[in-house]
DNA sequence: GCATAGATATCGCGA
DNA sequence: TCGCGATGTCTATGC
């Protein structure tokens, strides 16, 4: 199978044709004039505009314009592709479920490639969940008396990130990768006020490198905790 | 301007002077080998793999895989890019704010387009904000005696998406597009509690197409309310 | 520039 | 499948 094969100009017979057939092998992109109409979770209407419209072997649909990481509209992994010919090339993606469609009108379509892209390996470092094993590696970072019990911890309204005791009783820990706002420390205060529902002795913390003034007003309001820790990044790969 | 222009494997210097004197004017793509290392808020590495690579006039980049819709890295607007060329061809973008780099390493490049994408126009329809504006047309569809005060209300804690008041004093409103869960009711949650410490006589409600269960639960146990409506989409575009 | 919250969020995980 | 929460979330908006 060929690495890529590129065709200007295409008839819409062959666009329908590559699509058909080609789609679940290749990464397949066009460069046309489209309309897209979109209709589910919301519903939408891009104009008639020149953009890059990429298939994946998955079902994934992309539709960017000249500007932004977010695609115009786009459709997620698991979707079907159907093609119509008219006076328009018709492209239709459907999602099941949810039931979306995205109807793609193309009038022209300037090239289309198809591109036999990989997946390859992937590694992210500095997750919020990293830090948790820190902590839990390193429970003093907490404090002298801190003994995590168990991560994930399940309540009825929701996960706790990090569940210890400490001398004075139960502490809920609350993990942030970035800078705590205001939601974290409502998050935190729901754990906190399940166990007290429930008659335990609890404290809560916001575990997080940085956190926002007004988050922290709200903290001392429930009285709750802040503790600063920030995730650690590879060592290895270093901003010049 | 040529609508779009296609190099088969085109020698690194091209690639390097597209990249630097084109990139304003043109989306560009290219299909290679690449490895990619990211620092920044995070760091990663994605070994050597066939990817797609989009460099967009306003400094975005994306970089795909053959699946789903996310990148698997990127670089936001704004980004700033440099190319060297070497045993293999570097390319590093730039982010002043936070500072965070982007290093695309590449053996070979199959091959490089340039599109002429526009903008065009675009409009959406069942945002949650068109919910709030139907609730301050039609306030019965709250409650008999609702009167709507103010949208966007600013607390110390956030912003309450529809203040009003009723018989029995204030009432917040916190509307979610898509069924509310936890989150929706600790959010409003978190403003209820700021009109309560101040000494005001105030209800909460969510205000949404539906509710998780253990949100309602949740909902009970703070004593607060839901009412059910559901974002209107535009007629004209449906779902066969 | 900072903070706050929405999003067709997407995505992965666990029950 | 559903629900929940992280995300290098991104993006728009208001201060």
């Amino acid at each position: 199978m060929e690495k890529y094969k590129f065709f200007d100009l295409p008839e819409f017979s062959t666009v329908k044709d590559i699509l058909e057939n080609e789609r679940t092998n290749y990464v397949i992109t066009l460069f046309g004039l489209c309309k897209i109409l979109y209709a589910g979770r919301a519903s939408s209407i891009a104009t008639y505009s020149s953009r890059l419209i990429t298939f994946k072997p998955d079902g994934s649909v992309l539709v960017h314009s000249n500007r932004k990481l977010k695609p115009v509209n786009w459709q997620p992994s698991s979707s079907e592709v159907k093609v119509e010919i008219g006076d328009e090339l018709k492209i239709y993606v459907e999602r099941k479920r949810p039931k979306e469609v995205l109807e793609i009108l193309m009038p022209i379509v300037y090239y289309l490639s198809l591109s036999k892209v990989d997946e390859g390996e992937f590694h992210l470092f500095g997750s919020e969940s990293e830090m948790v094993e820190e902590v839990v590696k390193n429970p003093e970072l907490i404090s002298r008396d801190f003994i995590p019990l168990e991560r994930e911890y399940q309540t009825p309204f929701g996960k706790i990130d990090l569940l210890g005791v400490t001398s004075t009783g139960y502490l809920v820990l609350e993990f942030k990768r970035a800078q705590a706002g205001l939601e974290a420390v409502s998050q935190l205060k729901r754990y906190v006020d399940y166990l007290s529902w429930k008659g335990e002795k609890v404290r809560g913390g916001i575990v997080a490198p940085s956190i926002s003034k007004s988050a922290l007003k709200l903290l001392k309001k429930y009285e709750l905790e802040y503790f600063q820790l920030s995730p650690k990044l590879l060592s290895t790969i270093r901003l010049k």
